[in-house]
DNA sequence: CTGAAAGCGCTAACAC
DNA sequence: GTGTTAGCGCTTTCAG
C-alpha cells in the first residue's frame, strides 16, 4: 500500500503538503495540488485514516450498543443513527448483547480499545450499571431508549414510557377493562419499569385494584411474552385484556393466545407498546402506542457528534423525552364502557 | 489517557513486558506479570487498539454494506454477520446504501480508508461494478446475496434465486394461474435477473407465453411493489397471480390490493421472495419461499475471517449457494389445477 | 525471561 | 506556500 511519501516523491514535494491537499487545507498553490492529485490518481493512494486517526486521537467512529438489531424498533434507530453519522462523516460499530450484560460490558471494552469517539447506548444492565467505572466517563455517552440509574450525568434520548403506558391502559380501561395483564422486560430495565409504573397509575386513576398476578416482569422477547401470557391465560381469574410490554412480547402474546384458541379481541383485548411494522401495513388490527424510533436515533446520533465535536457550549447534561402515540386500530375491542367511571380517550 | 508506558514504569518494568502480558504471551514471569496486572488495574489501563492496529496492519473489524438494515432480511443476515464476527473477535461497522452505487462507493471507500479487514458486500451497482478498481482487488470481500457481473474472483454467498422463483411460480400454476405478474428489484441487480429468469423458466415448462407487460423491474421497496401492482391491476387483461420479488414488494402490492378492493386470494393470488416474519408469526397465511438469511451471514463472516486470517490454504474462489425453501400457506389459493398441464408439487 | 531501538503513516508546530 | 522535525502508542527484532 502506498504511503503519503510515495504520493509526495511521486509529485516532488514534501509529504506535508501531500497531506495538506488531502485533507483540503486552503494553503497550497493550484498548479501543486494538481501535481500532487495527479501523482495520488497514478500510484492508486488511499489515505490511511488508521494513521490519521492515531495521531489526531479522534477516529470519526462510534458505538451503537443495542439489545438486538433483529427487533423492528432497535433497527429504525439504528438507521436513524447510521444516517445521522453518514451525514457527519462517522462510521458505526454495531452491537446486540441480547440483553446480556456481560456482553455489553465486553462490548464496551472493545470499543474504548478501539477509541471510538462516542457511544449511543440501550443498556441491558439496569440500575447497577457495572459499566459505571469502565469507560463511560471517560466516552461521550449517550444513553438511549433506556436510563440506567446512577448514571445521572450523562445524556439520554428515550420515549415516555410511563405516558405511554399510561395511555394504553387507559384505552383499555375506557373499553371496561379492569382485569389487565401487562408483561414487561427484565425488572431492572427503566422502561420495563417505567411501564408499569404507567400502568399502575391509570389503574389507580380509575380505581381500579392493583393484582399482582397480572404484573409479569419478563423478557422482552418472543417467548418472554408467550410464557408470560400463557401465565396469564391459565390464571383462574384470566385478565379480560393484555397489554404487551414491546412488539416482541405482544408477537408472542399472540402466539399463545391462538393456542389457547381464543379471539382477540373477542376473547381477549390485546395491546402493545410499539408497533410491529410489517403486520400493521398489511394488516392493521393491533391497538399500539408507538415510539418515533428513527427520529430517537438521529436525535442520539445528533447529541453525540455534538458533544464530540465539541460544538456544544453546555456542558450539562441533555434529556430529551420523545412522545409516544396511541394508535388505536380493533384489537382491544370495541365493546362500551360498562360501569367504568373512565373518561375514556 | 495512560500508555504502555505509564504501565511500565508503575510495574517496574519496561514497555514490552506489558505488551506481552496483554497479549498473552508465555514468556513472562508469572510474579512479573502479576506486578504488570496490578499496574494495569490501579492506572486504568485501557490498551489502544488503534495504535496496535497501525503497526500491525490489521484492525480486527470488517465492513458490512447493505442496501437497507431495515429490511428483516438483511437485518437478520447482518445478525449472522454480527454474531459470528463477534466469536472471532471482530467488530462490524455497518453501512446501508439504499441501492445508491455512489453511496456504496463511498461507504467502501471509507472503509478502505480505515483499513477494514475485509468486507461483507451486497452490492447495488449491480453489473457495472465501478468500484472494480477501488479496493475490491486489495480487500478481501465476500459478496453476499447478489452476484455482480465481472467480479468472478469474489468469494459469493447467496441464495438460489432462480431455484427459489421456479418454485413460487410452479406453485402458481400447480393451482391454475396462468397469468402471473412478477415485481422484481432494479434491473441490473443479480437476485432481480435471477427471479426473473426462474419464473420464466417455469413458465416455459408449462408452456405458458411470456407475456413482457406481467413483469415488472422495479425497486426492492415497498413503493415499488406498490406501484408496480397497481400497474398490473390496471391492466385490461390483469393477471391473477402477482409473484412479489422480495418482502418489500410484497407488502407494497399488499396494499395496492387492499386498494383496489381486492381479496387474497379470492380475487387476486399473492406470494413473496422472502417471507415476512413478524406478519408470518402472527398471521401466516402469505405463501412464500424464504432464504437462510442468517446462516447466510454466518456462512460469509466465517468465509471472510477465514480468508483474512489466511487460514484458508485454497486461494481460489468460493461460492455458497444457499437452498430456498417454498412455504405453501394460503395466499395463492386453493383452487384446484383447471386445465393444467403441470405436475403440481 | 526481559529490554533497547526502530518504525508503522500521519500531522502539529514551527521554520524557511 | 512549502518543508523539517518530532512524536502519537504500540510491536518486531535482536541483544543480553
Amino acid at each position: 500500500m502506498p504511503t503519503i511519501y510515495d504520493v509526495a516523491k511521486k509529485a516532488g514535494v514534501s509529504s506535508m503538503t501531500v497531506s495538506r491537499v488531502i485533507n483540503g487545507k486552503r494553503d497550497v498553490k493550484p498548479e501543486t495540488r494538481e501535481k500532487v492529485l495527479k501523482a495520488i490518481e497514478e500510484i492508486g493512494y488511499v489515505p490511511n485514516s488508521l494513521a490519521r486517526s492515531f495521531v489526531l486521537q479522534k477516529t470519526k467512529t462510534i458505538g451503537l450498543v443495542i439489545t438486538d438489531i433483529t427487533n423492528p424498533f432497535f433497527t429504525t434507530l439504528a438507521r436513524g443513527v447510521e444516517d445521522t453519522a453518514m451525514k457527519n462523516q462517522f462510521s458505526v460499530i454495531f452491537c446486540n448483547t441480547d440483553e446480556d450484560p456481560e456482553k455489553e460490558l465486553l462490548y464496551l471494552e472493545v470499543l474504548a480499545r478501539k477509541r471510538i469517539d462516542g457511544v449511543i447506548l440501550a443498556s441491558a444492565s439496569g440500575k447497577r450499571a457495572p459499566l459505571k467505572s469502565l469507560l463511560i466517563k471517560n466516552i461521550p455517552t449517550v444513553l438511549i431508549d433506556r436510563e440506567i440509574e446512577g448514571l445521572d450525568d450523562l445524556d439520554v434520548v428515550k420515549g415516555d414510557s410511563v405516558q405511554g403506558a399510561y395511555l394504553l391502559t387507559k384505552h383499555l380501561i375506557s373499553l371496561g377493562h379492569r382485569r389487565i395483564g401487562i408483561i414487561v422486560g427484565n425488572r431492572n430495565i427503566s422502561t420495563a419499569e417505567d411501564r408499569v409504573e404507567g400502568y399502575k397509575r391509570a389503574l389507580a386513576e380509575s380505581g381500579i385494584p392493583e393484582d399482582e398476578s397480572l404484573v409479569k416482569f419478563s423478557q422482552y422477547s418472543r417467548e418472554g411474552g408467550y410464557n408470560s401470557t400463557k401465565e396469564l391465560l391459565s390464571l383462574k381469574n384470566r385478565p379480560t385484556a393484555i397489554f404487551g410490554g414491546n412488539n416482541f412480547i405482544a408477537i408472542g402474546a399472540l402466539v399463545a393466545i391462538r393456542e389457547f384458541e381464543l379471539k382477540v379481541p373477542d376473547d381477549i383485548a390485546l395491546v402493545s407498546f410499539d408497533d410491529i411494522e410489517s403486520l400493521s401495513q398489511v394488516y392493521p388490527f393491533l391497538t399500539v402506542v408507538t415510539q418515533p424510533a428513527y427520529s430517537m436515533g438521529v436525535i442520539a446520533a445528533e447529541l453525540l457528534i455534538r458533544r464530540i465535536e465539541g460544538r456544544d457550549k453546555i456542558e450539562e447534561r441533555r434529556k430529551v423525552i420523545l412522545q409516544p402515540e396511541l394508535i388505536v386500530r380493533e384489537s382491544a375491542g370495541e365493546k362500551l364502557a360498562e360501569g367504568v367511571r373512565g373518561e375514556g380517550r
